[in-house]
DNA sequence: GACTCGTTGTTACCGCTGTAAACATACCGC
DNA sequence: GCGGTATGTTTACAGCGGTAACAACGAGTC
């Protein structure tokens, strides 16, 4: 009863076009280190006619759009994970979660490049990658909601301490994920992994200890 | 036909075409935050054609490579005068250089996402460009050498501090160019030039404290 | 003033792109 | 086995960046 999954090569229908589309588009991204692909090379890397795609997607920013949100998911999964490994210590909890965000980045760059298009977060659209940004972000936001709990921030804090990391973290990750940090200028000595502990320590430990009263 | 295509004006040759056609690009960019222009779109909105353009850049990139340029120059006179205007205190130095830089980036949103377009840093290309960020960058690295002279930080903290402000500075002016802090999630009471302090703040403490022992 | 010549425009064209419309084939429920 | 619906193809088109050949201007020289 159920469509069995095809395998016979009726090389006409394909089985899976928008995975193996949105897969196409990811590899393409990742060899060329930058967000653009053409329709006409993914669908033909795929072994299909160029316009095959606009069964699946309404235009080419839907396959964007497709990534966009598949990529933040995939950015909430690694950030509970943080979370859980965190052992229920909020500020360890956001150091994890730092390390997590920035190697997420470095390691999915085609994916994080698609996510922060400033097209795709018009007001009116992708409604689809609001939410699951909404989730990812949650992560972070929960952290810091234990660690008022906690004591360790106070309640007007709140905010501020979400933007402060979520602001770390993300310039962190662009600047890695962009090679900018192999400029002599700002080369260090200490591995990636050590400079986002060293960053995460010093916004958290900042906020942690400040009152404010802006 | 020649003599009919003179008209009154003789509008043949245009005077400043290269200026011209650089702040029509950063017009339409401006009009459709984002940075994507059309070099014909560009071309014709200052009454030429759209080869013409072809006389003063190499190609397409050209024109942005240029942008990219003229911004970090930009960057760097805004970061300067907050250098000085802090009168000699290096972390209060650091503390106007991220309102500086954020708020560059929010009142200045085509030429800051042209300057940190991927493809204009890769390695051989755009030699300017990498002068004129290095230029920006050295006001932020002069404010920490500062911050380290004057005992606020040890010697092994430079690097990764210099790091850990930019990401800092980075992030918040990206999120804040791009909307992102308008989200429910994370909107605060505060207003922008309050969350800059917060952070700037937040990481210089952060690091002025912190003796690495990473 | 006329001749020259380099600079800065123009038009014609190319291959490529995303997208629409019309057509073709394979699958599924009856 | 038949008909409808997915799903794919072919064809066509306007707009893009870029090249080549040509045209108009402006300045310097006689």
């Amino acid at each position: 009863m159920r469509a069995s999954l095809r395998k016979t090569k009726s090389a006409y229908h394909h089985g899976n076009l928008p995975k193996a589309l949105i897969r196409a588009a990811l590899e393409l991204m990742a060899k060329k280190e930058d967000a653009s692909f053409t329709l006409r090379e993914v669908s033909h890397r795929v072994g299909v006619s160029h316009v095959a795609a606009y069964r699946h997607f309404r235009d080419k920013t839907a396959i964007l759009a497709k990534i966009a949100e598949e990529g933040f998911y995939g950015l909430q999964r690694v950030l509970t994970a943080a979370n859980q490994e965190a052992n229920l210590q909020p500020l360890e909890q956001i150091r994890k979660q730092t390390q997590a965000y920035v190697k997420f980045a470095v390691e999915h760059p085609e994916h994080f490049r698609v996510m922060f298009q400033a097209d795709l977060h018009a007001p009116g659209t992708h409604l689809d990658i609001q939410v699951a940004k909404g989730k990812a972000l949650g992560c972070l936001r929960r952290a810091t909601l234990a660690a008022q709990r906690q004591g360790a921030i106070s309640e007007a804090d709140i905010k501020p301490m979400v933007i402060g990391c979520w602001s770390a973290m993300h310039g962190l990750a662009i600047l890695a994920m962009d090679h900018q940090l192999e400029s002599p200028l700002v080369e260090s000595t200490l591995s990636l992994s050590q400079v986002i502990d060293s960053v995460a320590k010093a916004v958290v430990s900042g906020y942690a200890r400040e009152r404010t009263q802006i």
